[in-house]
DNA sequence: CGATTTTGACCGGCGC
DNA sequence: GCGCCGGTCAAAATCG
């Protein structure tokens, strides 16, 4: 296990120089035009294959979306109260393309209930610190996707109880494979309301070894698919759906 | 009894 | 260099 947690920590510079290179096969979109019959140990012997380097929407998308979601506050309806009140706070380190470091949003939801817990993606909690003077702690969230360092930082907001200020940093990377693994399961499109239940009952992947056979990884890769709890998603997801 | 959360130890960065 | 502070780790506790 500590193998497994050396070769994802210490390796990150390798990853961002391979991700930063076009001609890296590291991640891949889905290919249409690829069936996938074929079963290949890994994906990146494919020559069809797509690389792309996902960094984050562009400051410019995110102010976008927020400004469109303002202006339909008002001629949208009753229960956008919480709409209104779902402001970026920060917004810092993003790159259209490239990588430096950081690409982190903080966000503020008030009336918050349960977007905090239930953003329809599997996190898990790491850690918790009370903060200098403040009363409320913080909590640390990693997704659960062992190929994504995503983060969300959680606390209350001091001045008020009613927001909670949420977090999200990291490199944020999707691994889509371009191809099924033969199975009986049915892919299912998601819903769009079905959206918070895209989650769990998952099989345990952090016991994801680096001796597992390639096989297995792939499946369990494939029920990852579903649980993307990345930023790309978060943004325009909260500000669609600032109700949850 | 496995999965998840809690919680204090640990660690690295920073200011003095 | 030392101590504080925020972030992370991981063993223990708790949950379902």
């Amino acid at each position: 296990m500590d193998e497994v947690k050396k070769l994802t920590e210490g390796s990150e510079d390798e990853l961002v120089n391979e991700l930063l290179d076009n001609e890296s096969p590291f991640i891949f979109l889905r290919s249409n035009d690829d069936h996938g019959s074929e079963t290949k140990p890994f994906p990146w012997m494919d020559p069809h294959l797509v690389s792309t380097l996902y960094s984050g929407p562009t400051i410019e998308e995110v102010e976008s979306s927020l400004s469109d979601m303002n202006r339909g506050v008002r001629s949208f309806q009753p229960e956008d109260r919480s709409l209104e009140a779902c402001r970026i706070l920060d917004i810092g380190g993003i790159r259209s393309s490239g990588y430096n470091g950081k690409n982190k949003y903080s966000l503020i939801i008030k009336n918050h209930g349960n977007a905090l817990t239930d953003d329809g993606y599997k996190w898990r909690k790491y850690g918790q610190k009370s903060i200098k003077n403040t009363p409320n702690p913080r909590s640390y969230y990693r997704c659960a996707n062992p190929r994504c360092n995503a983060k969300k930082r959680v606390e209350l907001s001091m001045e008020d109880p009613d927001s909670i200020i949420v977090t999200y940093e990291g490199l944020h990377v999707h691994l889509d494979y371009p191809f099924s693994i033969p199975s009986t399961k049915k892919r299912k499109r998601p819903v769009p309301e079905a959206q918070n239940q895209a989650h769990d009952d998952g099989p345990k992947i952090f016991s994801l070894g680096a001796t597992i056979d390639p096989v297995k990884e792939l499946e369990v890769e494939e029920e990852l698919i579903g649980s993307r709890g990345l930023l790309e998603d978060i943004v325009p997801f909260i500000v669609r759906n600032p109700i949850f």
